[in-house]
DNA sequence: CTGAAAGCGCTTACAG
DNA sequence: CTGAAAGCGCTTACAG
């Protein structure tokens, strides 16, 4: 104490302090004062008690980075998504969050930016702070990523997809088969002329365009000047802009299926300042089921996916593999549910 | 090498590539190993890229906790923010990465959730991991938080509004002045009986209507049951529900004024369900102009506020303090700038 | 139930 | 330009 005081005096920087401090206070090991924290029920309670008020007198903060040093356990999860100003991703890092939250994990948060150069660059730093497992969005990894995570030997969990792979582990629902689904929905209303609307064209895109495909083709409708497919990142203005494209090519459609809910309320607005009416003149749908969509005039039909579940459930999963247990399944579908609205 | 490929064969525990493995391979000591990374110019050229090479050869990676606990650095930034699933937030998070990206630093994001409690509770997580400096959201952190940051001595700096306090650091806008500016912007445009609905009433909404009820009263407008506000989380559909209660108590409304822009969209669905004419029978406007409100049918009238910048600015000031730099500035407001579009 | 001591994987002032 | 050695702050098998 006086001594700290001394330094304090003299200007120095002021020393962080440590469980030997908070040992020393109290006339114990060092030892004995981490199993206070650790395995309290190892120590007698009346020292235990002496220790942690030294603890909350000198404002003890344990420091992680030794911890994790001496025990190579981290307590870190790396989550890797592709956007935070998504809201399906924001939603599965909630259900993350929610999972890991009371047993002192942190989650360390990667944004790719839908690159696999990004995902490359942050599995290696990530991988720099020995995180005891990571999330990773889709299946499509590149090579050399398999390839740190393998050669790192730390639990890896798939999210919003499902892998099909022995070794591997996801949690998510087949996109194909959700957006074959929708496409479905719309033929049986009696929409003859479906259009379909994409951006940024990731994975999980590609597969719903798929999808979308498959059924037309099944149904002997498909035509493929209606597709209006681009890489750029989705937006509510790009939703317009597209519906203006794919009118412009395919005149005759009745219906335009949108890639996802943001892109839809773009072709929504479109139509509305057109004077296109939705869904009379042509239905318009979506897919993830923003809360938004639920409200907006039109209320727009779109694939509510279970996001904060597939979070939720890749968490647990992940746990149950960093604690060498052996999951009940592999491969967990979540689902989709189809939500017939107003601009159907 | 050859230890290690027993290790394997026998099944064990495969151990993690260590400076001192990539030293052995070379023949050189892990000091020079270590300088290799962090000042190769004090290497000479051969050795360092025979270093280099066997750092790829074994697929080395460093541990960051061994880093950080021989510097005390941990090159690490704490960031609080209320929400994930507001886009605010994400923006301001997007202009932290891009401010700290290419140096290697983690940042380690915690979500609040608007409680004063779970920041405290954050604080302490992070604190933990020693974070070379922590960015705060706003301005009213308890007294507990204040305690914590400043017996640990990380810098900190607030962003979102602007503090006036000495010792303080912040990067935002005032909240106040652009509430004043857009309820000033509604009495000019001639409207009189000005509503203001608000939801979760953290400090900003809180400042926000009192820039709008100082407005009215310097106007003479101010009609105190012209106010709706409720503690819940700001929706689409809760600003639909509050647009009915602020037209139940006071149906003479010739304005609403929706402290953001999600409040303002659920405001307007609510009128095109109820077939109220926005802004002829009831003008509208929101506060942060998030994407859509430029493209939705009306455009919505807002309050543009630079979210990323603020996180961008902050995150430099936070560098500046962390590496012991007296900023030139302590409070750096970035302003805002009204949006004026068809809603109103 | 408690402690002495070694070790986790890096970095760094100090010599040479 | 390179190295021997100590230290960062914890934890843990092993004794007692």
């Amino acid at each position: 104490m006086t001594s700290r005081e001394d330094e304090e005096k003299r200007g120095r920087v002021r020393r962080r302090i440590t469980l030997a401090d908070v040992a020393r206070q109290v006339g114990v090991s060092t030892m004995t004062a981490s199993r206070a924290i650790s395995k309290p029920e190892l120590v007698t309670p009346a020292l235990r008690q002496q220790i942690e008020r030294a603890m909350q007198d000198l404002g003890y903060v344990p420091n992680r980075a030794a911890r994790a040093l001496a025990t190579s356990r981290s307590n870190v999860i790396s989550v890797l998504i592709p956007s935070l100003s998504n809201a399906v991703f924001t939603d599965v890092l909630a259900g993350i969050q929610d999972a890991v939250d009371e047993e002192g994990v942190q989650v360390l948060i990667g944004n790719t930016r839908y690159s696999d150069k990004e995902e490359r660059k942050l599995v290696g730093i990530h991988l720099q702070s020995n995180p005891d497992g990571v999330l990773l969005t889709g299946l499509g990894q590149s090579e050399e990523v398999r390839r740190m995570l393998a050669a790192s030997g730390v639990p890896t969990v798939s999210m919003m997809d499902l892998s099909i792979g022995e070794g591997e582990y996801s949690v998510g629902l087949s996109q194909f088969d959700a957006s074959y689904t929708m496409t479905r929905y719309l033929i049986d209303k009696g929409y003859r002329r479906i259009g379909f609307i994409a951006a940024q064209l990731d994975e999980r895109t590609l597969k719903r365009a798929e999808g979308w495909r498959a059924a037309l083709r099944a149904a002997g409708l498909y035509a493929p000047e209606r597709e209006v497919l681009v890489p750029d990142p989705s937006t509510v203005a790009l939703g317009a802009e597209l519906l203006g494209r794919l009118l412009a090519v395919a005149p005759d459609c009745d219906a335009a299926f949108c890639c996802n809910d943001d892109l839809a309320y773009g072709a929504i607005y479109q139509c509305q300042r057109r004077g296109i009416a939705v869904p009379r003149q042509l239905a318009i749908c979506g897919f993830n089921d923003l809360p938004q969509s639920a409200w907006m005039v039109p209320s727009l039909t779109t694939v509510g996916t279970p996001r904060y579940r597939i979070g939720f459930e890749a968490a647990i999963l992940l746990k149950q593999l960093i604690n060498g247990e052996k999951p009940a399944r592999q491969h967990i579908d979540l689902g989709f549910t189809l939500m017939a609205r107003e601009s159907t």
